[in-house]
DNA sequence: GTGCGACCTGTAGCGCGCTACAGGTCAAAT
DNA sequence: ATTTGACCTGTAGCGCGCTACAGGTCGCAC
């Protein structure tokens, strides 16, 4: 059975060394920031603490990196932290494949739902340009 | 020239009184809470404060549930407060059509580039989802 | 060995968008 | 006349998701 963590991952095609990135590096190639990593490291969002090197950094390896942009991809459809967190949770317990199933469809219900009321809107939005655009353009031709 | 408000009105189909609507029956039919309601009043979103009636109390009548509408539908499709404030006071002022016009039009590129991320999240998603149905299900067929 | 920069662990604070009182008024129903 | 309920104006507080220190350590360059 192929890992679940890379399907999340939204092709990151970083080179990771093998000795891992930096949490400073892991920012700048995910967009996540310094401190909003080691949060939700405290937050129990990760699958384990990120690893240590021997002087007590962090160090990502591509597992991790899959997950952040697991984390982050959830987010921006709208996840909260709260429900990240059930998610790493059911994830570090074997067995709760069908929990994880039923957790991530109903988070797709809702994603599509906010989909189709954005594209509404989006719709309404340009009818409003439309109309302001003949208003201009008609006052300056 | 046509009003600009009702353009921003996702059909609200509901029947106005000639003497307009209480502020729970605007709250009931917008899905906007009363103390928000007065909360956007107080921050200026609303084009005037709303009418009162002669024992102070407010009453909405259709262009008011029109505006309205339309700040649930910037506000949803990621909007700020602040921003919101900004259409408002444009919208006040008249010869302001070109700004509104670049301002929804900014507003619009982000709402698609929103849009075209959740698509891309969501087929993620979806694929998420066929792994663990395939897991599922060939451990309990 | 002395800087320097990137990292570390606390813990506190902040911006946003409401939400929840407290304490009062008003209008219609009984 | 009084009760009820929806409204009113303050003003304070809250949940979320970070973000910003303070004060320290580590490792590399010079």
């Amino acid at each position: 059975m192929v890992g679940m963590s890379e399907l999340l991952l939204p092709q990151l095609d970083v080179e990771i060394p093998p000795e891992g990135l930096s949490i400073g590096e892991v920012a700048r190639v995910t967009g996540v920031g310094i401190e909003a990593l080691r949060y939700y490291e405290r937050e129990g969002l990760l699958l384990d603490p990120a690893p240590r090197d021997p002087g007590g950094r962090r160090r990502y390896r591509a597992g991790d990196l899959a997950w952040i942009a697991g984390l982050v991809m959830l987010r921006e459809t709208g996840m909260s932290i709260a429900d990240l967190r059930v998610i790493a949770d059911l994830s570090r317990r074997e067995g709760t494949e069908a929990e994880r199933l039923a957790f991530f469809s109903r988070h797709r219900e809702r994603v599509i739902e906010q989909l189709e009321r954005t594209k509404q809107h989006l719709a309404a939005i340009d009818a409003k340009i439309a109309a302001y655009r003949a208003v201009t353009e008609q006052e300056q031709p």
